[in-house]
DNA sequence: GTACGTAATCTAGCGTTGCTAGTTCTTCAA
DNA sequence: TTGAAGAACTAGCAACGCTAGATTACGTAC
């Protein structure tokens, strides 16, 4: 069996590397960089290799996206975790929310912007999606209303500030103000 | 002169047709259908007609986001108009927001997050997209907070929303409670 | 009316993309 | 050693954005 094993081992690993090498690229000249030619280069393999890894370039994409909602979901519990208050903790995932989003844009873009036909809001979502919304929910959670719904709507306007600031529609600079509004609001209710 | 007149209007028509045939294929299809080929067949011209209107395809883009955002400035003056005070004035161009893009999901992809190359939040942009803008911040105005910071994270909650509730990663049906959910934290501060 | 020069338009094709059919090579068990 | 099964490669299809160069249409001057 050890020889199975073996061989299992290495394909995984070279998916991983696939992976890696995608996020690399996007992250240094773009999604549109990312190509199934310049991935076969990367991983020293032909282009149909990738083809017995992943059904369409979308699910690099989406493969790219799972990765990042992990360490998503990690970067926001770690935020709770220094807060000392309800308002700290709003504020300290907040700002881990839009730092994330803006340290790395293209995983950001993976997860939240491009197709990739992942599944949300939905019995078979995947895990680690599940876990970045219940991380959102947790800071959320001490709420006198529906905490589905407020959790919803921190998340709409946290994603809604990256996507604004990301795109220039909004003034560069004043973020801590409008991460306090946010704040503040969530808390006057 | 009157002949370059002539010229020139069948000049200006044969773009509108241009942008009016990528709107509808985009609205139709997905903007993915949008090619160069495809628009020329509908307008039949060859193809190099199209690249003496614009200089390339995502030129085409940000001409329906110009042609969008005019009717969406509409929309929102419109519903600011139906409002009796200053909380149905937030809801209702809150809800007129939501009714657009959900109505006009590629109009709204066009303007918000396909790139354009549009210039926003700076001295060069555009008319169309102040005046969007504009339409927001009337019926944020007689706020105590600042004005810019309110609107900003007014329009970011509400195309958070959209963006969030199109791409199914939250519940479908919930909307109008997270809309007062909204309208409550505006209130409060 | 005719010839000419400009402007408008088309044909054809380049380089790149995602993806795949068909072939060759590699590996392991009998 | 050999033959079957699996893994990987070569080569190429159709479609994309975009453009150089040939061709046609048209307004103007004689």
């Amino acid at each position: 069996m050890s020889i199975a094993e073996r061989k299992g081992r290495q394909r995984a690993e070279r998916e991983q590397r696939i992976i890696a090498a995608a996020r690399l690229i996007a992250e240094g000249a773009g999604w549109s960089a990312v190509t199934i030619r310049r991935l076969a280069e990367e991983i020293e393999y032909s282009q149909p290799v990738l083809y017995s890894h992943f059904e369409n370039r979308d699910a690099i994409v989406a493969a790219v996206a799972i990765e990042g909602f992990r360490q998503f979901t990690t970067a926001l519990r770690q935020a709770a975790r220094e807060a000392t208050d309800r308002r700290s903790g709003l504020e300290c995932v907040a700002m881990a929310y839009l730092g994330f989003a803006m340290q790395n844009p293209a995983l950001y873009e993976a997860m939240f912007t491009l197709p990739t036909g992942l599944r949300f809001a939905e019995l078979e979502t995947r895990s680690e999606l599940k876990d970045a919304f219940r991380a959102l929910a947790a800071v959320v959670e001490p709420s006198k209303t529906d905490v589905a719904v407020a959790t919803e709507t921190f998340w709409a306007a946290l994603h809604g500030l990256v996507e604004l600031e990301r795109s220039g529609r909004i003034r560069r600079g004043a973020r801590d103000e409008r991460v306090a509004f946010v704040v503040d609001g969530l808390l006057g209710c």
